[in-house]
DNA sequence: TTCGACAAGTTGTTCAACAATCGAGCCGAA
DNA sequence: TTCGGCTCGATTGTTGAACAACTTGTCGAA
C-alpha cells in the first residue's frame, strides 16, 4: 500500500490558496487523515514521499510536523523520523488523568449552563446507536464531553480537552473496535446531564469520575490484548 | 539598542552539541530571555538578525518559531513577522480562568499528598520577602503554584500549568512592577496549604478561588492603568 | 556465530533564490 | 492641508538543492 493510495491527490490547487500558512494547511491536512484513522498509529511519516504526496518542500512540511508533535499527534524521533503516535497503556492513563481533573472541574465550578450542545450530543448519540453506528456513537460521545469542557468557557481548556480527544481516536484507531464499548456510556451521559441540569453539581461529577474510571479499565483491559 | 546589545553571543559553541536538536536549541535560548524580560514584550523577532545572533538559519530559526508559537510566547503575524507575545486584559481573564479551573480541581481531587515542595516554595517566599526580593517573591509565588498542580502528577496539566505562569510572566513584563503586589500572597498560599494537609480539602481549594479572583482583579486593574 | 567496517538511505541543517505581502514615503487632486 | 493611490524597498513565505550527521542493514574477517 503506497502513500498514494492512502493520501491520493492533496496537492492544493494553486488558486485561491493565500501565502503565508502553507505549513498550517499541510498540518491539517495530515491531522484530518490521521484522525479519520488512514494513517495508522505507528505509521511512518517519511518526508521525500509525503512533501511529493502534498505537494509543499521540505522545509515547510517540517513547520507542519513540528505543529503536529506539539499536539502529540505525531511523535518525532531524532534522526529517525516522524510517527503517527501510538499510545502505549502510560498515555492512556495520562489522558484519564487530565479528564478526570478537568470534566468534573467543569461540572463543579463552570459559570455557563448552556446544555444545548450537551442534550443534541446525546440524542445524537442515541440515534447512532439505533443506526448501529459505532463511529456515531464514538463521535457523539466525543462531542459530548468536549462539551463538557466547553462549559468553563476557557479556549485553553477546551484546546486541552481537543488534543486529548484527539488521541482517544489513535487510541481506538490502534486496537481493535469492539462495538459495544460505546454504546452503554450514552445512558452514563444522561445520567451527568440530568444531575447537572439539577444543580446537583457534585452528583454529577462524581458520575462523571465513575464514568472516566469505567472507561479507562475498558480501554486498559483492551489495549493490553491487543 | 541593538539585538546583539539585548544577546550577545548565542551562537552555541560546535564542540559537544548533538545534531538533530537546533530547533529546540534556538527554541530555548530564546524562552529564556523572553522569560527573563530581556526581550520585552510586543518586541519584534526579526528573523535575519535572529539568525545571525544565534548562529542558525532562517528555516530553523522558524522551526524554532513554529514550537513557542505554540507556548503563546510569541505571536505570528503572517507576513508582518513574529513578536513576543504582549497579553491583552482578556489574555489575563483568560489565564486566570484557566487556574480557577486547574489549581482548585489539583486540591480537590488529587491523590498525591507530597508537600514537601509547596513548603519550601513558601519558605523561599517568605526569605525573599525579608531580603524585599521582588523577582524572589514573584518565582517563589509561582513555584507554589506550579507545585499545587503538579500534585495532580499528570504531566500534561503539568505542562499547560508551566504555560500558563510563562505568560504571567509577560504580563509581569508589560506592566510596572509594584512591589507590594506578591507580599500577601506568602501568607494566602500557606493557609491553602494548611488546609490541605488538614485535610480540608474543598477550604483549600475556596480559599485558591478565592486568592485567584483577588490576583486577577489586581492585575487586571495595574493593566488597566499601564 | 560474532564483530566491526562499510554503504545506502534518511534526517538535520544550511544556503541562495524568488514570490508574496506589508508599510513608508511620495505625488497629485480636491 | 488632507486625502487617496502609487511605487518602491524591506521583510516574510516558500522552494529546491546541497551537504553533514545519523541509523540501519550488509558483508566479510576472525
Amino acid at each position: 500500500m503506497t502513500l498514494y493510495e492512502i493520501l491520493p491527490d492533496l496537492r492544493r490547487q494553486s488558486v485561491d490558496v493565500r501565502h503565508a500558512e502553507t505549513g498550517l494547511w499541510a498540518a491539517s491536512m495530515l491531522r484530518e487523515r490521521i484522525s479519520a484513522g488512514q494513517l495508522a498509529p505507528g505509521a511512518k511519516l517519511s518526508e521525500e514521499p509525503l512533501c511529493e504526496v502534498l505537494g509543499v518542500s521540505r522545509n515547510t512540511l517540517r513547520e507542519a510536523f513540528a505543529t503536529l508533535a506539539g499536539e502529540h499527534v505525531v511523535t518525532r524521533i531524532p534522526n529517525r523520523g516522524v510517527f503517527v503516535t501510538r499510545p502505549t497503556a502510560d498515555d492512556i492513563r495520562e489522558i484519564y488523568r487530565v479528564r478526570r481533573f478537568l470534566e468534573p472541574a467543569a461540572l463543579t465550578w463552570s459559570t455557563s449552563a448552556k446544555t444545548d450542545a450537551l442534550h443534541a450530543a446525546i440524542a445524537r448519540g442515541r440515534d447512532a446507536r439505533s443506526a448501529g453506528s459505532v463511529p456515531g456513537m464514538a463521535s457523539a460521545n466525543q462531542d459530548f464531553h468536549a462539551g463538557v469542557v466547553a462549559l468553563t468557557g476557557s479556549n485553553r481548556l477546551d484546546l486541552q480537552m481537543t488534543q486529548v480527544l484527539a488521541e482517544m481516536r489513535l487510541v481506538f484507531h490502534s486496537m481493535v473496535a469492539n462495538p459495544l464499548f460505546h454504546s452503554p456510556y450514552i445512558d452514563d451521559n444522561d445520567g451527568i446531564l440530568e444531575r447537572f441540569e439539577a444543580g446537583e453539581r457534585s452528583a454529577a461529577a462524581e458520575l462523571m469520575v465513575d464514568y472516566l474510571r469505567r472507561a479507562e479499565e475498558q480501554l486498559l483491559e483492551a489495549h493490553a490484548r491487543s
